[in-house]
DNA sequence: CTTTTTTGTGAGATCGATTCCATGTTTTGT
DNA sequence: ACAAAACATGGAATCGATCTCACAAAAAAG
């Protein structure tokens, strides 16, 4: 492998004469330059970023963790994360946990070692180990999806959201709501959107049936059975059901089919999270969308900034959208 | 920053003790492990890669080179990559091009001047630059979905699959069948799938109307608008219609359910790509499934094999499945 | 009881860059 | 014409690890 000190020697400068032309700083006579761009041509030479990034202790790498790559959310915040880092000249180093949250810590001091210049972390649950270990860290980190303490987040509204669609299948004469949610490890998923619709339909004076309360994942299968859950157990039946995830819901929606139900006349369905197949399915699905890859590039844009400076903690709360579709 | 000499003399060995200890190679007394372990414990310290990565050579960090992370197809492929990473503590660097090509070949240096153990690359053209590009770099490349000279790759069965399902939809009686393929500078997509349709209905001694080969991209939208140029071409309208992804054939189902035309009934709709999108929609999409995941997986084992030792040059093949579904 | 062999440790070179500083040469200002 | 500023260059330290080698002490072998 062709180093800096071979290129020096070729194009007769010193070591420090190539350094300063790779870096367009200080001074380099026009004659030096041309020799040292022909060696550097002929070469191929590339520099070494680990040579670099020892002397600099910057990498120019942001290190991502995320639950999981393949969901329809993740890629979207991916892409607005990468388009982002991409146009600061940032490279994206990317860690899946597959939902195993003793690896969000894991990584969180790999990545360290791999001196990341900075860590966005799509957190699944905000328990007290992992607390510790965004503290411990000694980079900038922000947050996506869940609030932490002392680090910048971009937070979902949750709470907010869910009383709005709620109160959308109210207004529009729904008056028995059934809801399956998630674990409540996940706190903006598994509590937020749960209290929201609890006091949404507190407000609005609705019976809360706990039959009608499942927990499902975040699968379509467990739509499926949850739903499922609720139809078995009790001989009054919902007319309508909110999901959390639009996943959950196109389970449901299966299920619902399956038993000759029309959506929604007998019973409307809806959810938050705006996938392609929420869009398309038969009737198209009435969900929140939390703009996903909007929510991405806001991280990322906070990311850099703390990076490069600016050392306010910000907590934003990231916008969303009522998509009225037909399954309501 | 803490760093090995600051344990060194903390716990009262010198640096190579410590390095030993950290690598678990050569002689370290128990009495002095322990020692170290307890001033590594106390500091919290970590070890910098960098550092290691220079003297080394290895960084345990694999490049991987993708047209686009939001789509179903890549984020497939990118999880079974990282499964295979994870597994053998390899850490993934994502790079994407947006589909522009002179990207592959720009990171193809910046991830070797980033010392990357090899690449992964998806490739969506086999232009000249990019096959230069990729036999000066000197470190192990794989390539997926596409088949490059002197390099291992792992190529989908595009030919033989499309083949497949047009037999397919010949043998259950359709006749006139349009395509909706996409440009050739993408050669599994652009030629070989093309190819495949005009050899198989050429072999059933069926008409090629030129009418009905239309170009699109890869997005619904464009699907929509390709069916929409057949149907507004010609009197006589095709009964099926084969499109080289699903994603063009949503997009197509959605034109053609607007004219009020049953599928399959009065046209048939097949396509390549198993996203859950074509499961969900009604009726389900016929498809040829690439089994992304199981691909992403076979190419990183590949790489991998590479690293560690391994030179010969494979190609495979992957494997493919036909979804017989509701749209034929 | 010597001779090997095994165990344990540290000094110092090295990886490939950056960067401070010293030194010399031009150019500019007055 | 002479001091000051700008330009140009190279030497050498440095970043934080690995790793070869030399050396000594302890254990095993003869």
């Amino acid at each position: 492998m062709t180093t800096i000190n071979d290129i020096a020697k070729l194009a007769e400068v010193s070591r420090s004469t190539v350094s300063r032309y790779l870096n367009d700083n200080g001074y380099v006579s026009e004659d030096a330059k041309k020799r040292i761009m022909k060696v550097i041509e002929e070469t191929g030479y590339i520099p070494s970023q680990s040579a670099k990034s020892l002397r600099t202790k910057k990498t120019g790498v942001i290190g991502v963790i995320l639950p999981k790559i393949s969901t329809e959310t993740a890629s979207r915040v991916v892409g607005g994360i990468n388009q982002i880092l991409q146009q600061n000249d940032y490279q994206m180093l990317l860690t899946t946990t597959s939902m195993e949250s003793e690896k969000e810590i894991e990584f969180i001091r790999l990545l360290q070692s791999r001196n990341v210049d900075g860590i966005l972390l799509l957190a699944t649950n905000t328990e007290k180990p992992l607390i510790n270990a965004i503290e411990k860290a000694a980079l900038p980190i922000v947050a996506l999806g869940q609030e932490f303490p002392n680090i910048s987040s971009v937070i979902y509204p949750d709470y907010n959201a869910t009383r709005e669609i709620i109160a959308y299948l109210i207004q529009k004469g729904y008056q028995n709501i059934a809801f399956i949610g998630v674990g409540e490890d996940d706190p903006a998923v598994g509590i937020e959107r749960k209290r929201g619709f609890v006091d949404t339909l507190n407000q609005h004076q609705l019976m809360i049936n706990e039959d009608w309360i499942v927990q499902g994942d975040f699968s379509i299968d467990s739509g499926y059975d949850s739903i499922k859950e609720i139809w078995n157990k009790n001989n009054k039946k919902p007319d309508a059901v909110f999901a959390v995830t639009d996943q959950i819901a196109v389970g449901a929606m299966q299920f619902l089919k399956e038993q000759q139900l029309q959506i929604p006349k007998d019973i409307a369905v809806a959810a938050t999270g705006a996938s392609r197949l929420s869009q398309f399915i038969e009737p198209s699905l009435t969900v929140i969308d939390f703009l996903n890859k909007e929510a991405g590039v806001i991280a990322a844009e906070l990311l850099i900034e703390e990076i490069t400076g600016e050392k306010a903690i910000k907590k934003i709360i990231h916008d969303y959208r009522l998509l009225k579709r037909n399954s309501v």
